[in-house]
DNA sequence: TGCTTTATAGTTTTT
DNA sequence: CTATAAAGCA
């Protein structure tokens, strides 16, 4: 995110000359510059919040242009593909863009496919491989539980995926020791077994192949250390053990790796994050040059103060501390409430009434929660009040029932393996393949573990259906076939071969005919149009095949944006979301024992990471900040009692200052008057046009 | 096939 | 309470 930007004056364009002289260092402070300069061995750049972490990645990179390294080798590794996108749109400002556009920025996952869509074959895999998201895995592992589980046994396909994926993220096969180990260890071999069958990977496979390629076939690895000379890694923290692994075989004997990460900030441990990754980086990268970013360009002295005193009862950690040459602020409120409607009841109409007194914007405003579940009671306050807001997070674009239909046909087209869009799709639309004919299929894969279309093609298989259905079958695999041919012709544009296979197989009009309104109807359709127009346009731009494009729609999140509400209103996120955001006020709500530390915590001895989590929500603030908790809140829907969260008794009372709700409610402006004024305010403002 | 009823469980989430 | 999934029904 933006940091620091109404400080920083935007750094000349270009690089004047390869050598220092006419080099700025872009108004870096000391530590800053220090890790700019750092370029060779390993570095460990421990980046606070709001300590300019993206600008010193992004000016490094310009640095080592500068020094002369071929932009080609370096790689700069993050976790998402927005954080991707941003660092690549900052260094385009910084340097020249035929410099900029050969420097390696990506995601693991998909630096990953890079390697293995050339090497994987290797590995016993075919390159035309196939990736499978959480959704379609999460199927696939529901199957094969019910197909293994006896019938007393009882295993939930989400608790065995975590356990799955969290034995890949350490490397391999060893299941966590539980009551249902021998069930979901079952369930894991299989599991990994009938990917491989259908020639697919999922998220961490791309990891844990990558892994392998790089440490059993050294001609492999030797490929990409040559390539890449200049390693940097953004959230260190938030790597496992594998990624950490990756980046180890991907540094050669020069060791030029650089990490940026705040072990205060990892809060993502229960998803495999190894904090361990960071506080024991000289284990992994003897003697490193350790640089620590500290003066935070973002918060008030009071916001920052309250974060330090509340950090450092965490026991494990790289001592920091935050400083800013802002003012101290105003002071931080702690809130006490009688319940989760008041609570929402007080932010909302405060809010409304800052945007009167302070003229500040909605978008200014965030507030930030545990749980997904504690933001309806805010969303309904804020609706009656008419006050715009988004909520983070939510729905992707990518879940819409016709975009998984078009890739799963897409992907079926370049490999036909793939049973679980190849079972998505052969009877959609009804074409006379019935559930009989796709269970007997599936029972054959399964018996010789081969895949559902391979079974179709069976000659038994074929012999033993009914006529129709056997002539049903042919023509379905004979249409997959022809359009296969038809999509690999050489020089045929793949993104017109698409949109008529599509169009032969009567798909749209089956969906339209599904939906209950014309309206509807037309918008899934425009969906599916728009996305293969977004292929061609990639496909005439960038040259990307289909495959490529298959990949990048599987590894990108692209949240959907609701089109009304974008850009614009209070914004509405749980904490984990906010993270590498920032506000100019925060209303941190439900610091509950229980809620935040959550209950769950407790039992698994996860407390310090719950103080991180609310170490991040505190510093996501640039001015002001509010804390609240409940006397009661709703849950299930009966209010249950609650009390301040342990937390609150570490904020130091330098910062902080302690208050009621009732009071505050009562005493200067009655909530009702706020409205009324508000709405009236209101209906004026929307008669103008902005 | 597609719909309504019933049971069940209930952090956090990117790739 | 409410979202979701499985089961039951037309």
């Amino acid at each position: 995110m933006a940091i620091n930007s109404s400080l920083a004056p935007r750094a000349p364009p270009a690089i004047l000359s390869p050598l220092m002289s006419g080099f700025r260092l872009f108004d870096l402070n000391p530590e800053q510059e220090r890790a700019v300069r750092t370029t060779e061995g390993p570095l460990l750049i421990l980046a606070g919040a709001g300590t300019g972490k993206t600008r010193v990645i992004t000016a490094r990179v310009a640095f080592l242009i500068a020094q002369g390294v071929d932009p080609a080798q370096i790689l700069a590794v993050t976790f998402t593909n927005k954080a991707a996108k941003e660092m690549r749109e900052r260094l385009a400002k910084l340097v020249a863009p035929e410099q900029a556009k050969p420097v390696t920025m990506s995601t693991f996952h998909a630096l990953c496919v890079r390697v293995l869509r050339q090497d994987i074959d290797k590995l016993g895999y075919k390159r035309n491989f196939s990736i499978y998201d959480e959704g379609d895995t999460t199927g696939l592992i529901k199957k094969i539980i019910t197909r293994t589980a006896a019938k007393d046994e009882k295993l939930e396909a989400n608790v065995a995926k975590s356990l799955i994926s969290k034995a890949k993220g350490n490397g391999w096969s060893e299941v966590t020791p539980g009551d249902e180990q021998s069930l979901a260890a079952a369930v894991f071999a299989k599991y990994q077994q009938e990917l491989k069958t259908m020639n697919a990977v999922d998220f961490d496979d791309l990891l844990l192949l990558t892994y392998k390629l790089l440490t059993e076939h050294a001609a492999v690895r030797e490929k990409w250390q040559r390539k890449f000379r200049y390693l940097m890694v953004d959230e260190f923290q938030d790597t496992n053990r594998l990624q950490l692994e990756l980046v180890t075989n991907l540094a050669d004997a020069r060791q030029n790796v650089a990490v940026v990460g705040d072990d205060d900030q990892s809060i993502y441990g229960w998803r495999g994050a190894e904090v361990s990754n960071i506080l024991e980086f000289e284990a992994h990268f003897p003697n490193p040059t350790v640089v620590k970013l500290e003066q935070n360009y973002r918060s008030t002295n009071a916001i920052l103060g309250t974060a330090n005193a509340l950090i450092k009862n965490n026991p494990r950690r790289r001592p920091k501390q935050l400083w800013s040459a802002h003012e101290g602020g105003a002071k931080v409120r702690v809130i006490g409430m009688s319940d989760d409607r008041q609570e929402a009841d007080f932010i909302t109409s405060e809010i409304a009434q800052r945007a009167v007194t302070e003229g500040a914007k909605h978008e200014d405003f965030a507030v930030l929660f545990r749980m997904n579940a504690q933001s309806r009671m805010v969303e309904t306050h804020l609706r009656e009040l008419h006050i715009p807001y988004r909520v983070v997070g939510g729905s992707s674009f990518f879940d819409a029932r016709e975009i998984k239909d078009l890739l799963a046909y897409a992907s079926v087209l370049l490999n036909a393996d793939d049973d679980v869009s190849l079972l998505r799709i052969i009877n959609t639309p009804a074409r006379g393949i019935g559930p009989s004919v796709v269970e007997r299929a599936t029972e054959l894969s399964v018996h010789k573990r081969c895949s559902v279309f391979a079974a179709l093609q069976d000659g038994e298989f074929r012999s033993g259906l009914s006529k129709r259905a056997a002539e049903a079958l042919a023509a379905f695999t004979g249409f997959l076939d022809a359009w296969e041919t038809k999509l690999n012709t050489p020089l045929s544009k793949q993104a017109e071969v698409l949109r008529a296979f599509i169009g032969e197989t009567g798909y749209l009009a089956d969906l339209k005919r599904s939906c209950k309104t014309q309206d509807e109807g037309l918008k899934r359709e425009n969906k599916v149009v728009e996305m293969i127009r977004w292929f061609e346009d990639d496909e005439e731009a960038k040259g990307k095949s289909l495959r490529d494009f298959l990949d990048d729609m599987m590894l990108r999140e692209e949240k959907e944006e609701d089109e009304e509400s974008k850009g614009s209103g209070v914004t509405l996120i749980t904490l984990h979301a906010a993270k590498g955001l920032e506000f100019p006020h925060v209303y941190l709500i439900g610091l509950e024992e229980g809620l935040l530390p959550h209950d769950r915590s407790k039992m698994e001895g996860t407390v310090d990471e719950e103080r991180r989590l609310l170490y991040v929500g505190i510093t996501r603030a640039r001015q002001t900040l509010a804390l609240t908790w409940c006397g009661h809140r709703i849950k299930y829907g009966s209010p249950m009692p609650g009390t301040a969260s342990s937390f609150i008794k570490e904020l130091p009372a330098e910062w902080v200052e302690h208050k009621n709700a009732t009071q505050m409610l009562n005493a200067p402006v009655a909530a009702e008057t706020v409205k009324g004024k508000f709405g009236a305010l209101r209906a004026l403002l929307e008669n103008t046009p902005s």
